[in-house]
DNA sequence: TTGTATGCGTTATCAT
DNA sequence: ATGATAACGCATACAA
């Protein structure tokens, strides 16, 4: 290309890559005809020649606002190295997310971010060969599986010593679909919590569902037709605290005079709410950011990243109160 | 590679790309050494020769729930047609598209869905190359940009035929910035249906912000500082009349019995709001799928892929109904 | 129907 | 400090 104009493509290429390799003089020479001739290196011949393509997979069960933030901090990091972020929606089939991998092994991108706790069958096998990943917000019990994510036990005994503290006796758990890991986790934070309160636990205060609104309206109703009155609910996500409010309203409760609700991940449209609804912060950017960081320096080879656990923190609203009947504790809340 | 079993490179290409042109049974023969061997074609070799990415830059100016839905229907139709999305966050910096555009410059990518009625300087210029690129969801006015998006001015006369069905007299808009065009059009379609109802329009009528809960709130409380005390409001999103809600709220008025709130968008997180927000809604995913569609259709040097208007739609929710006092109409709405 | 040979635009290894 | 040249793994025009 350029080399008609007396150098040859090595040098090119070397004022590009170690321009310090290069005499000042040429080098500025170079830097001129590139600068005018509008040169771009073709990117895919770079990327055959060093076989890598610098393209990571974000794979999402479904699309959502959360992993939208979370997306937000990978494409971050992302582009701090050079890298660009694949958008691969496996619309809850794992057959796709299957797909992804094999892309993988077909130089299609480098490595992925798994935004799900269900690995893939090829996956599964103890034998099996991992390309570069990082579990993203989701636990997983594979220990090959490097994941960047919140301690979920944990976050739940945050939201239930808040309302341990404000006096709550009676608390209820409405959880989403067991068969994600992070739903049992905070449901056995919530479990411990109540154990660590010195308040009895019964499976009848526990209901599961989906992540949405409906759930939590059904479920609050549930738990009065089922006769457990409770003062206080803690909700696996803010759109089943969101419906529980729904729901407690229906019963002509309410919030927090009669029940309070904490919910879990702080969404954005939150901000929209009222009343403002006390929940637990998940950093969802930075959760993406670093297991982007995490993801690239597996790409690099580097033997030893390792998992990481990034802290929750409560985010107190209006819709957490003292219960009204019982002895109202004035211990602060947590 | 496989050729090390009797045959060339040469028929192995050609089994994957055209197995018409080799004799069935050595066909069968490659096949099957393909999969015991667990061959890839390798993607970057491919897109080397074929000098081509099958990827599109997805380029936002933020990260937004309603980009969000858009990408959702990009992917589906990016699947359908073997392509991959390449999600581009500007961070609202026009430097940063710039750079997007440098990056397809570089063979990084075969196109772009600009979603964003701001373009990068370098096609701003008359003589100026596009290289495949489709501008999604947000109008413009430069006659080189094929356009997938709705007619804002036309749903805007929707929502105000709704509110004039009611019976509304007066009737105001909260706007999003005027920078972009959708805004201005919105607010056109509002200036235009007040005439075409024998409404009086005055800019007073008008209060241009952001696109966020606070902007509703302070201007509904604006107007009726101003004196205006509207009965209706057309609110150009969906977040700005959740404020106007909450700003209605706070000076006493109930909804929809003292006020009428019209929002725009759909989005999801509606539905978990009381009461149901009345709003016009926009297909995203729709938009998305069509996009993509059409970008394929121009990377594949289509000469005549044209610009497309999907239609709005008005959801009837909870926050219209006619007002308290004057006449009411008992027209149906619509 | 199949093989040969060249090109795609870099990087990297030897030479010089 | 620079040039020549062989990979990189596939597609394709041309031969056979």
């Amino acid at each position: 290309m350029a080399a008609a104009l007396g150098l040859s493509v090595a040098t090119i290429s070397r004022v590009l890559a170690r321009p310090e390799m290069v005499k000042p003089e040429t080098r500025k020479r170079v830097m001129k005809a590139i600068e005018t001739m509008g040169y771009r290196p073709n990117f895919l011949a770079q990327a055959l020649a060093r076989s890598e393509t610098r393209l990571a997979f974000f794979i999402v069960p479904i699309l959502s606002p959360f992993f939208l933030d979370v997306m937000d901090g990978v494409e971050q990091a992302a582009q701090e190295d050079g890298y660009f972020v694949l958008m691969a929606n496996a619309r809850r089939d794992l057959q796709r997310i299957q797909t992804f991998y094999e892309q993988v092994a077909a130089r299609r991108a480098d490595g992925v971010l798994l935004l799900t706790g269900l690995l893939p069958p090829s996956l599964i096998p103890p034998k099996a060969v991992w390309p570069p990943t990082i579990i993203v917000a989701e636990p997983i019990d594979d220990p090959r599986g490097i994941t960047v994510a919140v301690d979920h036990a944990e976050a739940a005994h945050i939201a239930l010593r808040h309302l341990c503290g404000l006096g709550h006796k009676k608390i209820v758990h409405i959880g989403g679909p067991l068969r994600t890991l992070s739903s049992r986790e905070r449901r056995r934070g919530f479990e411990e919590a109540l154990r660590d309160a010195g308040l009895p636990f019964s499976p009848k205060l526990v209901i599961e569902g989906n992540f949405d609104v409906e759930t939590g309206e059904k479920a609050i109703v549930t738990f009065f037709e089922n006769g457990i009155e409770p003062t206080a609910v803690f909700a696996a996500n803010d759109e089943i605290a969101l419906g529980a409010i729904r729901g407690a309203h229906r019963l002509g409760l309410r919030v927090p005079d009669d029940i309070s609700i904490v919910g879990f991940d702080n969404q954005h449209f939150l901000e929209a709410f009222e009343p403002g609804l006390t929940t637990v912060n998940i950093p969802r950017f930075d959760i993406g950011y670093q297991a982007m960081k995490r993801l690239v320096r597996k790409i690099a080879n580097d033997k030893d990243v390792s998992s990481l656990r990034l802290p929750t923190e409560l985010i107190v609203r209006e819709t957490t109160a003292p219960p009204r009947i019982g002895k109202k504790t004035q211990k602060k809340p947590m």
